[in-house]
DNA sequence: ATTTTTCATTCAAACGTTTGTTTAATTCAA
DNA sequence: TTGAATTAAACAAACGTTTGAATGAAAAAT
């Protein structure tokens, strides 16, 4: 992958992220990255190639450092849940413009081969999750709880802030051009809420 | 609104769930809603005002509700909490199609009447609930939290269950197709999950 | 009661753009 | 001199929208 590839690839993800895969033109792409339209076929194929290299591209950090969470025997699991959260809402809100791409084509119904790559990458990266939990389970730190919805809900929580920005922009009197703004004040925020949420959702002295 | 443009209106919801708004055209549309195409334009004038007239058509449920349960001085805050999820709930898995395309289209970063508009409508959703937060805790009866990001992370659990049913269909073995059987599974277990979270995360007896 | 007029509805066809992609010529460094 | 990189131009197909004629039922006039 050159450089040039790249700049191509960040170019289309900001667009795609603003309007869409299908409100995309190629053409758009090739003029925010400043190169000929021709280039990107030349590159790339297709355009459905070029998402499918975008998503190669940006998806690969994640799993690394999931499985080394996941491996390290020196934290506990209330630990490994804050640094979860950390690191989920940093990588999702630092790039947000990506994940909204990706949650846009999870929703789709229509049979599609980026749609199942995208579900196999998610998948994954549950199951390592799933594991920290149980753990907490097994060390009986943490209660009973419905596996998939906690960690739905805690990813639900982050996309929410991503996807609705303009919602949030709203509530907190925050510009919505202001990405930064948005960023720095959201981030923090989100983390204190998402640890003392699950804080007492796991905890097992909360047992009913 | 005649039977006939509901009709299309109804088609239109569908296909721009299942293609997004771009990716939809207005051939589709009058495909599925089995009338000519220039009918599109003779009614609703332009495929954006078509948006913003299904809008319209599916909002107005809501507000309603909403403004009832929180007038009614018979329930407890904790059995509001209970209705308002069941509400919620029941709603968005029910229409999980048009919750879709409002999300799509809240996402979008360039200026758009149509994205204001959404965002009008759920800020206004937004504070009826949070009106029934605070007198919980007026009533010391809930906890100090945070206020926004406690009510999307409801919201945002609820969406990702719409917006990633590709991968929750994988993780509990469901065919992706059958609707039905996803929604039977999913409403029950989603609103044991909420109201479960929900009392762990308000209750004043778990402050630390 | 019959004819005429009226007007919203419906239609096939066409409008001018824009779409993703390809072509064939050109550039330019190795 | 070779072959990858880059270009402007062209391609057919699909896009949202408009047109103007045809339809048919209700209202008005005979």
């Amino acid at each position: 992958m050159t450089d040039k590839q790249i700049h191509i690839l960040e170019a289309a993800e900001q667009l795609f992220a603003d309007k869409g895969f299908e409100g995309t033109s190629v053409r758009d792409i090739a003029g925010k990255a400043g190169v000929n339209l021709a280039m990107i076929s030349y590159y790339f194929g297709s355009k459905e190639n070029l998402m499918d290299a975008l998503i190669e591209y940006r998806s690969g950090y994640t799993r690394g450092i999931l499985e080394e969470l996941n491996a390290d025997k020196t934290l506990s699991p209330w630990d490994k849940i804050d640094r979860l959260i950390d690191l989920y809402v940093d990588k999702i809100l630092n790039h947000y413009k990506f994940h909204r791409i990706m949650t846009q084509h999870l929703a789709t119904t229509q049979s599609d081969v980026i749609r199942e790559k995208i579900t196999e990458i998610k998948a994954r990266n549950f199951e390592q999750i799933k594991k920290i939990i149980t753990e907490g389970q097994r060390k009986k730190v943490f209660r009973k709880i419905d596996m998939e919805l906690t960690i739905g809900t805690v990813m639900g929580a982050i996309a929410q802030v991503t996807s609705s920005r303009a919602l949030y922009c709203k509530l907190l009197n925050i510009n919505i051009e202001e990405d930064e703004v948005y960023r720095k004040k959201m981030i923090p925020k989100l983390k204190t809420h998402l640890k003392q949420l699950l804080k007492a959702h796991l905890d097992i002295s909360n047992q009913e």
